[in-house]
DNA sequence: GAGCACTGC
């Protein structure tokens, strides 16, 4: 509070209220303001000061100016409406559609409200994406006439603009919000809480929502906005009622789009790209001028489809060249280089002629044009109805993506895509009827469509002691919870009663898998921390390695010269220390077929993580014997993977995963130059036939010693993989083993059994 | 002998 010149200044007694009466009421802004209590006629009053009511200082001309924008806005006028509701609940729902001014005007006109600068508070609004974190908090700073970082800010990972005493308005990623509650269960910097875009359900977003529910009830000053689109409201207003039969009050404000007509094939299509290239195509022929986007469903779809149509736009143009005119066809995709990406914002291509036929540009994205990035001008959407999903299936612990049906919610967020600046069409390619009856209503939350490893750590380290019974917005299946119970207690996260130990509570500090906390934990023991510290960056980025279609020969020839045979986490390492070595150099990435761009955010995570690292006293150490070294980096690996391991069948290359019995392959980027009977690998994909990915060679006798419970050979069901570990451990009787267990590194101490 | 929907800490 002394920190605040406002109150220190000027009314050092009173407490977060605007005394009345003053003799400087006339030149007082926020005069009269009664905190949570303030009226819609209040605030625009004091919207049109000529003193900024947070800084005191006088309003920029870009203010005014600013201002009369924002009074178009159609949550402008609900201003009244939307202080009586605010003043008397302590959690709103609120709908509004695109171009209703939510996400910009709600969170300062809860600012006037609560005044969080008088009470040392904040008010936070949470947002799905850093750069609309970051975006967002620029345009209010810009509203509210303040510099960004200072009264208005955000803060995402990896970067921190806000000023703690003075920011009291912070945009931040929903992920970031999350990560504070781990340390501050009650969230008591805010004064409330803003979470933004909530129907889009990430795995964050729906965690908070069941933290939030708990802690209203705990923190009654604690005020709380859901801010989602219209077709979700309800089952929020339901899940934050006060009682199971009361639901939360509804805030709607309307959107300010153009229209957008609807068009169903009468058939359902057999081969929805050949249909979608039709389909624009005939747009191109017969419709009026206007940009089109093509939603498909990955990378390879979208360069083959932008090919086909480059091809048949220009047939069709040497045909007739009167009617038709030149069209331009670009394709996004999120691993697409920025500077491609923004070809996106190219105005479309002009007329060959002063009057003849308007050019076209043709945008072909993935879903990444449906919610991360809008483009303006666009009127025809063509909509094939499918996306790539991610699916998790607890049984075998997979992960995978999957070409699936979208539901209605997404279909009409596409459509809606057409009519951002003037009336659109939107090209359904299925009927009617399947819309209405073959389409689910929602896409299935994050939260039942994940490996819940990470999240359950969270969960425990958030002191929620019952997972099972936490109240879920939607309840992931008991099996996932039990999987990932499972895997935390092996990596002794989580004792056998399912408590947090000391081990899973720096584990939880790290942003990262499990898996890759504990083996960097433990590293120290192997005296490789620095390389696991590498290795562990490189296993959190995007894949490094490029491999154009028309250069595929010379991209095998550039990796195979990095390529240590031991394995392909050694290979990433080796990958890291050439480019620091090499300086940092674009052009050296460049010759190597390396992603410059995932090679950068490997060095930033790497960065964060050995902070952490020195926060939690976690040595950074290194072996100077490299043959010594390479061992024992392979050895911490099997610390954090254990329970990724796959034994060799047979001569014809197939591994099977260890207890599930899967029959894999190795995958054909895969460096190791021969097959070892053991090998740890980072990923299961299931393509054309389930391969795994990232995979290095290990000894039966490391899995033995460092991850003893796991192969306890009385768990293993009865096979080749047993036997092969039944002949080590036969082998092995007699000699005795000197190191200590890899179970907690902390702690020194062995696991305890705890199979059934 | 082949992929990487999209986010987030």
């Amino acid at each position: 509070m002394s920190d605040n010149p406002y109150l220190a200044h000027r009314h050092p007694t009173q407490r977060g209220v605007v005394p009345s009466g003053s003799s400087l009421s006339t030149k007082e802004p926020l005069y009269g303001f009664l905190p949570r209590n303030v009226t819609g006629a209040q605030v625009r009053t004091a919207m049109e000061q000529e003193i900024n009511p947070f800084t005191k200082l006088p309003l920029s001309a870009q203010y005014k100016k600013i201002l009369e924008m924002r009074r178009k806005l159609p949550v402008y006028s609900q201003m009244d409406d939307f202080f009586k509701m605010f003043s008397a609940n302590q959690i709103i729902v609120m709908v509004g559609e695109t171009g209703s001014g939510k996400t910009t005007q709600i969170p300062q006109f809860v600012a006037y409200s609560d005044l969080p600068h008088t009470k040392g508070k904040l008010v936070a609004c949470t947002q799905p994406r850093r750069v609309a974190a970051m975006s967002v908090a620029k345009r209010v700073a810009d509203e509210m006439d303040v510099q960004l970082g200072r009264q208005v800010g955000y803060s995402i990972r990896f970067e921190d603009m806000t000023e703690p005493g003075t920011t009291f308005l912070k945009y931040m990623t929903d992920g970031m919000l999350l990560r504070e509650a781990m340390n501050d269960p009650n969230l008591d910097r805010y004064s409330t809480i803003i979470l933004d875009e909530a129907h889009e359900r990430t795995l964050a977003t729906d965690i908070l929502m069941g933290l939030l529910k708990a802690l209203a009830k705990k923190r009654k000053d604690l005020k709380i906005i859901v801010m989602s689109a219209t077709l979700d409201a309800l089952k929020f207003q339901k899940y934050f009622g006060l009682t199971s039969d009361t639901a939360a009050p509804l805030f709607k404000v309307p959107g300010r789009t153009h229209p957008v007509e609807v068009f169903y094939t009468q058939e359902p299509e057999p081969d929805y790209v050949e249909a979608a290239i039709r389909t624009v195509l005939m747009i191109h022929r017969a419709e009026d001028p206007g940009d089109i986007l093509l939603f498909l469903t990955g990378e390879e779809e979208i360069e083959d489809a932008c090919r086909k149509i480059k091809l048949e736009a220009d047939d069709l143009v040497n045909q007739d060249s009167d009617s038709v005119g030149p069209l331009v066809c670009i394709p996004l995709y999120s691993s697409l280089p920025p500077q491609q990406q923004q070809r996106i914002f190219d105005p479309a291509p002009s007329a060959r002629t002063p009057d003849g036929p308007a050019g076209r540009k043709v945008v072909v994205s993935t879903n990444i044009a449906e919610t991360s990035l809008t483009i303006d001008g666009i009127v025809y959407v063509v909509d094939p109805g499918f996306s790539k999903q991610k699916v998790y299936n607890p049984r075998i612990r997979v992960e995978s993506l999957l070409v699936s049906p979208i539901s209605k919610a997404s279909a009409q967020q596409r459509a809606g895509r057409a009519g951002r600046t003037r009336p659109g069409k939107c090209f359904r390619l299925y009927t009617e009827k399947d819309f209405m009856t073959e389409l689910e209503e929602q896409t299935h939350p994050e939260i039942l469509r994940s490996n819940l490893s990470n999240t359950v750590l969270e969960l425990v380290k958030l002191g929620i002691k019952d997972l099972v019974r936490f109240d879920y917005v939607d309840a992931p299946a008991p099996e996932t919870l039990m999987r990932a119970l499972e895997l935390l207690n092996y990596l002794a996260a989580l004792d056998d009663d399912g408590n947090l130990t000391p081990l899973g509570a720096i584990m939880a500090e790290f942003p990262l898998d499990p898996q890759l906390a504990k083996m960097l934990i433990v590293s120290p023991e192997f005296k490789c921390s620095h390389e696991m510290l590498t290795i562990t960056a490189m296993m959190s980025v995007p894949n490094v390695w490029i491999r154009p279609n028309n250069q595929r020969r010379e991209a095998d020839a550039a990796k195979a010269l990095l390529t240590v045979p031991d394995g392909d986490h050694l290979t990433l390492l080796n990958v890291y220390n050439q480019y620091v070595q090499n300086m940092h150099d674009k052009n050296w990435a460049w010759q190597h077929y390396l992603s410059q761009r995932a090679l950068a955010q490997a060095d930033n995570v790497r960065a964060q993580l050995q902070r952490t690292m020195e926060r939690f006293d976690v040595d950074l150490i290194s072996l100077a014997d490299e043959r010594k070294l390479y061992v024992n980096i392979r050895q911490a690996l099997v610390c954090g993977f254990f329970m990724q391991v796959a034994h060799k069948e047979g001569e014809k290359g197939n591994y099977l995963t260890v207890k599930d019995n899967q029959v894999v392959g190795l995958h054909p980027s895969c460096g190791l130059d021969n097959q070892p009977d053991w090998v740890i690998f980072n990923e299961f994909v299931l393509t054309t036939r389930p391969y795994i990915r990232t995979v290095s060679d290990v000894k039966a006798e490391w899995l033995i010693e460092f991850a003893t419970n796991y192969f306890d050979l009385s768990s293993f069901p009865d096979g080749e993989t047993k036997q092969a570990l039944q002949r080590v451990v036969n082998k092995k009787a007699g000699k005795s083993s000197g190191r200590v267990d890899g179970g907690d590194a902390r702690n020194s101490k062995k696991q305890k059994k705890n199979h059934k």
